[in-house]
Order: structure tokens, then sequence, then C-alpha cells
DNA sequence: TCGCCTTGGATTACGGCGCT
DNA sequence: AGCGCCGTAATCCAAGGCGA
């Protein structure tokens, strides 16, 4: 089942082949009754060009790469989903990476992409990127790409474009919300500080409670790796405290499942027992009609807005690198 | 083993033709 | 001479074939 070609159309409507790339991309320099023809020969036998001949006629591809850490992550997966949503409205195809995390996957990822030739990167680094040599290999890898890179999620400080949420300004809203209900034994579930995005979270979380005069036990503040499993085992100790907080925080998806695992398990629930803030929308909660409050980031939104923000790098190389910041707001359904 | 075609499919600069 | 229309040929890059 061999292509058809541009020289198979050229030859069925007796024109040459620029005559039918014409026809196909400045119709307007071809006479109606050629341009008719060629029209009719190219739908009866379903042609449609190559993408790869186009890209190297035109010295440039049509992909873009895009690095996730976690795909099987709804949030990632919400995201995704916006970037393809305008990258199919720009004629441009996404080449989906997952990191699972890894730095030294995220390198390897980086070397495939620069193969690939890509037109630009969208990149959501592994965490942590704290030493500095680490940084200056990944910056490297990222020249190497030669095509504009958009970093998404989390902040590493590199000169590039990037879309984030402003994680510890929505913290601090949601924590001063806890507040004002009147809650002040308020437990975190957060990642360790290493992470740039755990850091600002706390830091959100912490200016609220100093605001507010209030000191928690350091017992309250569990911090790890984001995972079920740690945020299970950090809420079965919590559970054996003396005090018992009112309230926990788990700022992400996978720490709120673990969060609850654990307090089920032993025979508590929300919002019973604790109440919970969660950062992003946990949806079975809400189809369950189990009251939590959380922080609602837009996932969708956020991918959309980093494939726009590479779609306009790609169209205007020169211009000084911008970071856009996506609030998020605060949906409270207890407390 | 080394350089030198050729191949794949599309785009486009350039120039030729016929006509006013 | 200038314009509209169209064809020729060069070009993009990587990989494979070929002769020396």
């Amino acid at each position: 089942m061999s292509n058809i070609t541009i020289k198979d159309i050229a030859q069925y409507a007796g024109v040459s082949k620029a005559t039918v790339s014409r026809v196909l991309n400045h119709p307007q320099a071809v006479d109606d009754k050629t341009r008719a023809i060629v029209q009719k020969v190219i739908k009866e036998k379903n042609y449609r060009p190559s993408v790869t001949a186009r890209n190297l006629s035109k010295r440039k591809s049509s992909t873009v790469g895009v690095i996730l850490p976690k795909v099987d992550n709804v949030f990632f997966g919400e995201v995704l989903r916006g970037m393809i949503h305008v990258a199919d409205k720009n004629e441009l195809t996404v080449m989906c990476f997952n990191s699972d995390d890894s730095k030294k996957k995220d390198l390897q990822t980086l070397e495939i992409i620069e193969d690939h030739r890509v037109r630009g990167l969208i990149y959501v680094p592994a965490v942590p990127y704290e030493k500095k040599e680490e940084r200056k290999a990944l910056n490297k890898h990222l020249k190497a790409l030669d095509a504009p890179v958009v970093i998404m999620d989390r902040d590493i400080g590199l000169p590039v474009d990037g879309v984030f949420f402003d994680d510890s300004k929505s913290m601090y809203n949601a924590t001063k919300y806890v507040i004002d209900a009147g809650h002040t034994k308020i437990a975190i579930i957060n990642g360790t500080q290493e992470r740039v995005l755990a850091r600002q979270r706390q830091e959100g979380f912490s200016r609220a409670l100093e605001e507010a005069g209030i000191t928690v036990p350091e017992e309250y503040i569990m911090l790890d790796d984001y995972s079920i499993q740690s945020a299970y085992r950090m809420t079965k100790n919590m559970m054996k405290l003396p005090v018992q907080p009112t309230v926990v925080i788990t700022c992400n998806n996978d720490t709120t499942k673990g969060f609850l695992e654990a307090i089920y398990e032993g025979g508590k629930s929300i919002p019973k027992d604790y109440q919970n803030v969660s950062l992003d929308k946990l949806e079975m909660l809400n189809i369950l009609g189990i009251p939590y409050s959380y922080i609602e980031r837009d996932a969708y939104q956020m991918g959309k807005k980093a494939m726009e923000q590479l779609i306009n790098r790609i169209a205007f190389p020169d211009k000084s690198y911008r970071h856009i910041i996506i609030e998020s707001p605060f949906i409270k359904q207890s407390l």
C-alpha cells in the first residue's frame, strides 16, 4: 500500500508538482480551472502531503516535545489535554515523555528529544534540581535542543519561559480560611523542602500561621516525597499523637489519598474526625459527596497556557522571557 | 574505509511562455 | 513591458549504495 505522493497527483492532474504544491499552499496563485482539476484529483486519491517531507523541505519540525514527571497523575493528564488542544489548532504534533520524576531519565529523554529535532519543548523538571552542577548539565541539554523551552509547574530558576501556579499564595489563602474558621490545630502533609514547590507551599502555610500568631507542634508538619505510601505512614504516626489536629492540609492528590486511607483504616473519617483541605480537587470525593475543601488548580488551563507560550516564543524568539502565574481559587466545602 | 552519488517527498526561487 | 500562470531545478537532511 504505497502512499500517494505529490508526484502522483501531478501526473493524474496533468500538471507539475509545483502546481500541486501551490494549490495546497498558495491557491490564489493558480488559475481557477487548474486549481479545480487538482483539487478534484487530490480528493479522489485521498491525498495528504507527507509531514516528514514538508519538514525536510521547510527545514523545521512540526513536533513539540513534552516531558511530564508522572503521566498517570490526573493532574498531568489534564495538563496534556490542554496542550494537545492548542497544538492541534496550530498544526503541531505533541510527542510526550514520562520521566517518573527521575533526573537521570530527564536527561536521557532530553537527548532523545534532541535527536528528534523538535520545534520546541515543554518541560516539567524532575525534582529536585538543587545542585548547581546538575542545573548546569540540565541547561546544557536544553540549549542543545536549539529550540525554545517552556518550563512548567516547577520553577527551577532558569532564564526561560515558564507557567506556574502561585503555590505560596494559594496555600496562604487556604490556611487563612482554615484559621478564620476557628481552627488552630492544623497539620500539613507536604513534600521535603529541597523541592521548590514544597518550599513555596510551606512558606504560604507558615506565613498565614505566623500572621495569626499560631504555632503548631513539630509533629503536625509532615514532609516527605508526596507519595501515597509516605502520606499513609505519616498519617498513621500522626494518629498516635496525644493531641489530634482538627484539620489536615494535604499538598497533592497522592498525599490526600494516603491520608484518607490511613484515617479510614483507623475508623476515622472526614469531616467528622478531621477536616481536610486538599491541594487539587480529588474527583472521587466530590462524587461521593464527602465534604472537603480544596485549592482548585486548573491543570487544563496550565497546559493550554504553556503551549500557547511556546508557540508565541517560536514566533518571537527574541523577546525576553516571561513567567505566567496562574491563580488558583479556594473551594470551601466544610470547615 | 573513504568520499561521492542517490533517494525519499515537498517547497519555492527563478525564469519562460503567451497574452494584453 | 508587465502580468498571470506554470514548470524546472535546487534544496532541505539522513541514510544507504557504490566505486576507488
